[in-house]
DNA sequence: CCAAAAGTTGAGCAATTGTTCAACTGTAAA
DNA sequence: TTTACAGTTGAACAATTGCTCAACTTTTGG
């Protein structure tokens, strides 16, 4: 995304960015609520980052399947119709997130869901798609 | 993504996909009870394109704001510092997806979230970018 | 120790994405 | 009717992403 580059100028210019906007504040005071209503800018960066896993359809299979067992990266292959190679990567991305977490037995590494959190963000998300 | 074109092929091959998994299984009994439990392979795409909204950090921003109160496009461009033309594109994906609903007064329209599902979503996401 | 198997890693590619720009539509006030 | 402003749209571009391939590491069994 041409985003990360205006994330990092972000952090670079603290704040001090040119302005991109194209108009002037019609709602005052709603605007000024907004404002201070606001989170951190990292905050949001962070919220970004760990929700950006749900929005692959092999992540989220993936994270769907291990919030009720723990499985290998072959059976995951297996299950996914994709290499070995490929659900290593979303595994690494998905551990450093600690939206899962691994532990090994011999030559398998058995992966599964770090917490609540994210069957309870699938089970939400799935009201919102069945409703109406 | 490299992925919308599998997406698309495996609609088109009805599952009869070549073979890309380079692995055998080695959990049979967790695999086969795995695939017993998965969704279809729609409601998996249904909840990435939903959660792919979260995975940005301006439409999180977007919609964390939205979630307190109804703004127009203006209100947030200068809030968030881009273009009308930004904000509306996000907009437009947003309210296809029903995470926001807008309504018009005169010359301005109003935006808002759709439900509570949103809120519920942050504050899962939230809950564990803090924890630990 | 050596071979086989599970898993990881990095480079590289095709596809997707968020933004801007410019041109457009719709609404209201003059 | 004309002008101004709120908002939308589509094309285009740079940046990002998910996958594959090939090479590598780690662990176990012979």
């Amino acid at each position: 995304m041409a985003r990360k580059a205006i994330h990092t100028k972000d952090k670079i210019n603290a704040g001090q960015d040119k302005i991109r906007c194209d108009c002037d504040i019609i709602h005052e005071e709603s605007v000024r609520e907004a404002r201070a209503a606001m989170l951190q800018a990292q905050a949001y960066e962070d919220l970004a980052s760990l929700l950006r896993h749900f929005g692959d359809p092999t992540r989220v299979r993936i994270l769907h399947i291990l919030a009720s067992r723990e499985l290998c990266v072959c059976d995951l292959a297996v299950l996914l119709n994709l290499t070995k190679s490929a659900v290593s990567h979303q595994l690494k991305s998905l551990r450093l997130s600690r939206l899962i977490r691994s532990r090994r037995d011999g030559q398998v590494i058995f992966y599964t869901v770090a917490d609540e959190h994210v069957a309870q963000i699938l089970a939400t998300a799935l009201d919102h798609v069945h409703e109406d």
